[in-house]
DNA sequence: AAAACGAAGGATAGCGCTATCCTAAAGGTG
DNA sequence: CACCTTTAGGATAGCGCTATCCTTCGTTTT
């Protein structure tokens, strides 16, 4: 191309005012600038990191995030999907893997670009996926054996929501505690309903009422370990005296509480940034490597251990 | 049209998996079913509330939200609306009132309806905008009033962000105060930095360092004040003994805290919801009245007063 | 020097809808 | 009963781009 023809294009495409229709684009080219980014909720701050890392860096490369809530629901998921398809997205960027068989078929066929965010498959299963996370389990036994390591011994899981990742959490304690010699199915505190404050509050008060010999608990969240150092406050419980208190992801909040929180921080803004910059490389044609982003995790002790 | 006509053309549609092309619908009529939602921050759980209600009820009539974040900038929000309106959005969501000249006359020539989240114009000023909010300056008098009945008489005002709304909090304070004859300009303590709770308890050491005689503060928000209260507990001072705290918007936590948060429940996720409706009325060529439609709020009394 | 090749730029046929215009039939009126 | 009015349904011209094809011209090869 003679750059001077270019420049003279431009020049005169500025001059005029023109901006390109983003509508006709897409209508003549099968493809638009939208990207859509599904997860699960809008009230997890967890999740909201990771759609404004992904967002910004979408917006910069000229790209539009269009947000999609699943409300943890395989189905939703699916008919999300299925409507944010029909607008001939660019790429898709889908929380975890743990999508259904619908879900799978309907990227497969779309052959639109998609990157799953959080979790890595388990070690040794192939997968052509793409993925920007961190193992889970692995994080969930590295603050287990932390505890342990803390001279704990009867160290219990609260759990909420019970996705995948709280799972693989939970995996990662009972496998830590089994290495020690100390698992026991009486430890396991799981409840279906979504983390809070109250709700941490409420499972802290039970499990020392009902497990008085338990010394440490392992929150999946640090929403719920912050409502279990309240509770304790309030009850007039020591932590870590009485018993230790470690949470997950390293929310807003963990290091002004009182005892600050043991928790795992979790890359949260940089998943959502890898994520989109390696979703970019897909839509540009190209395929990214390696295919696993393992962003890790990082052991933060505080004063509740 | 004949009915029965009419259903043998959607039988067929559905047969043979016909779906519409939003892109060539957007072409051929020059809207599309993309609706601009504007926050400021998406690291604010208020604005996040706003979002997630908003989105829920555009999705419901089939519109799709792009969000937008301004990052509390006027230039950035002209610029982001700029791009989004290149993208011929149904309408537009803007949080607050307070736009810059250039906003107010891309949102004026592109004909596209628009309504204005949170905020109310004040009492008497005719406006054309559509606005769904509530009266920022009542409600920082009211929860002022409500420490002065509780025998305050030194009651400081803490404010970070300074945005338009927080200003507003700081005139009905000071509304109050000075109805009272206790308005003392020592009791200001503004901070220009993004609100935290660890720049709520900083606020807090500081304002009792520096006036000891101070016996309440309203902090703008439940962030600044919750960490205050961390701080109180972590440095032994009483509250509401030596000193009453009130927050504002009933953020997650606020009924945890130790004490639990005297705060302004603001009803967000009712503004989402309102909002959007009043939106899609809108963009259906009707015209909603009131134009101006104020939700309240609610002073939520606890132990921290 | 002729042939073969490659690159650059111009012309144009859609992409899948909506809006509009037109015809034909139905309904109402003096 | 002929007239005008209303309405339903069919045909078609774009909407503003991209992708493709085709021409033309410059460059390399035999």
């Amino acid at each position: 191309m003679d750059p001077e023809l270019v420049l003279r294009v431009t020049d005169a495409a500025r001059e005029l005012g023109y901006v390109p229709d983003p509508a006709a684009r897409a209508l003549a080219s099968q493809r638009s600038d939208h990207v859509a980014v599904l997860i699960p909720k809008l009230s997890n701050a967890l999740f909201v990191d990771l759609l404004d890392a992904a967002q910004q860096t979408l917006r910069a490369a000229g790209y539009q995030a269009l947000i999609g809530v699943t409300h943890y629901d395989a189905a939703q998921e699916e008919l999300l999907l299925r409507e944010q398809l029909m607008h001939r997205p660019a790429g898709v960027l889908l929380t975890g893997l743990d999508s259904n068989p619908g879900t799978r078929a309907l990227i497969a066929q779309s052959r639109v670009p998609c990157v799953h965010l959080m979790d890595l498959p388990p070690d040794g299963v192939a997968t052509s996926q793409h993925c920007v996370g961190f193992r889970q389990i692995d994080a969930g036994a590295a603050i287990t054996r932390h505890l342990l390591e803390r001279g704990r011994k009867r160290i219990a899981f609260a759990g909420a929501q019970l996705d995948e990742r709280v799972l693989q959490r939970l995996y990662g304690w009972r496998q830590a505690l089994e290495h020690a010699g100390c698992y026991d199915r009486a430890l396991e505190w799981l409840h279906p309903a979504s983390s809070s404050l109250a709700l941490g509050g409420t499972l802290f008060r039970q499990i020392l009422a009902e497990q008085p010999s338990v010394d440490a608990v392992f929150f999946c969240n640090d929403d719920l370990a912050q409502g279990a150092l309240m509770a304790a406050l309030r009850a007039g419980i020591s932590v870590p005296g009485r018993v230790a208190v470690a949470g997950f992801n390293d929310l807003t909040g963990s290091d002004q509480m009182m005892p600050t929180l043991t928790t795992v921080r979790t890359p949260r803004a940089e998943i959502g940034r890898t994520a989109a910059q390696h979703l970019l490389a897909l839509m540009q044609g190209g395929n990214p490597q390696p295919a696993l982003v393992d962003l890790g995790f990082e052991l933060v002790v505080r004063e509740s251990s």
